[in-house]
RNA sequence: UAAGUAAGACAAAUGAUCGCGGCCGCGGGCCUGUCCCGCGGGUGAGGAAAGUCCGGGCUUCACAGGGCAGGAUGCCGGAUAACGUCCGGUGGAGGUGACUCCAAGGCCAGUGCAACAGAAAGAUACCGCCAGACAGAGAAUCUGGUAAGGGUGGAAAGGCAGCUUAAGAGACUACCGUCCGUCCGGUAACGGGCGGAGCCAUGUAAACCCCAUCCGAAGCAAGACCAAAACGAAAGCGACAGGCUUGCCCGGCCUGCUUUCAGGUGGGUCGCUGGACGCGGCUGGCAACAGCCGCGCUAGAUAGAUGAUCAUUCACGACAUAACCCGGCUUAUCGUUUUGCUUACAAU
């Protein structure tokens, strides 16, 4: 991704958990926390409530594809943690993608367009 | 044609755009690193990748030899690196059949357990039958004989028929079964023949146990290497910086700098995929499998790569994502399809 890094180390996960702000919607919880640079950092997490292996492996690219093709309507310098609920097992990529701009929206981390 | 049975094969397809992980090539950048960026090519999950239930390779540790404990396996022969797997047999069970299924050693080594029912469960007479006390006969009672019949039970002491008998009973006889001996066939499990014993005694070993065979432990987060840091050791360096030891000097100690050694955290590299490999053919073998020849190279990530959108077609897409690698087992699974065989029906 061109303006983004991923999120690896267990302890940056629980700096964002800890320090950041969240908000939540039907299928995706969002995490995010300034990070003192220019880029974004994603970190996406899917626990083993939402399915068996390959469900989870779909989530995550989903979520990830979403944000790809989104990225440059957001911010930057931000680090943002996205956790998929049990409910997004079920739905496609529009589903996913119109989720992630609503919680963007909440954030107020999309760029207004001119 | 239908139903069944056994062994396999496949696991939606095609195109376009964007995107991701390795690999190769080219170009560019600078801090010249096997780094970063761009472009191109090629490649990129499964039949179970799953469960982690067995077995082996590999790695580290341990190890003179033997025994105990513990665990696993359990008809016979073979295959294999090995197995609890596979193949071929034997015995038993099911099916008209093709075929399928089987924890299939030992309760005369010892110990334990067997509810309820039933008269009685290592023994037994409740009903019944028969004889006697018993008389002309019957009933009742008592004594004795009896396991043919009844009833209970998973199981009642070989089965069935006959002979005998007061009534009965392997007490006796034939057949079948069991056990023992012997002969023949078979590598063996076992099968068959002949002769003998009237058959002294339940079930359970997926109860402890006995017998035979096998098993050192932990696992790729194994392990090997490179190495910031922190904590150390040694040597050297100012004609001598600071502090302590004294009032002063020498000497000693601590701090400083450099080098070497040790150390092994953050991090990195290797292990990491060419292998008991795949496909085809020939040879040996009933087969599992083995040998030889030819061709091929087919993921290697490290928070973890296969997705999204659009279009077309159809049977409208199930189960399920490698993580060191193999051989198996078990379980999940929308469907499509090939071949052999069996049974039934029809036609010739």
């Amino acid at each position: 991704m061109k303006f983004s890094e991923s999120l690896k180390k267990n302890h940056q996960f629980q700096f964002v958990y800890k320090n950041g702000i969240s908000y939540a919607n039907r299928y995706l919880i969002m995490y995010t926390k300034e990070n003192g640079t220019d880029r974004n950092r994603i970190g996406i997490s899917v626990s083993k409530k939402v399915g068996n292996s390959v469900v989870r492996h779909r989530v995550t690219r989903l979520v990830r594809e979403s944000y790809r093709l989104q990225e440059a309507v957001f911010n930057s310098g931000l680090d943002i943690v996205i956790v998929a609920r049990p409910s997004a097992a079920s739905v496609g990529y529009k589903e996913i993608e119109s989720s992630l701009l609503h919680l963007g929206k909440l954030h107020h981390i999309i760029k207004v367009c001119s």
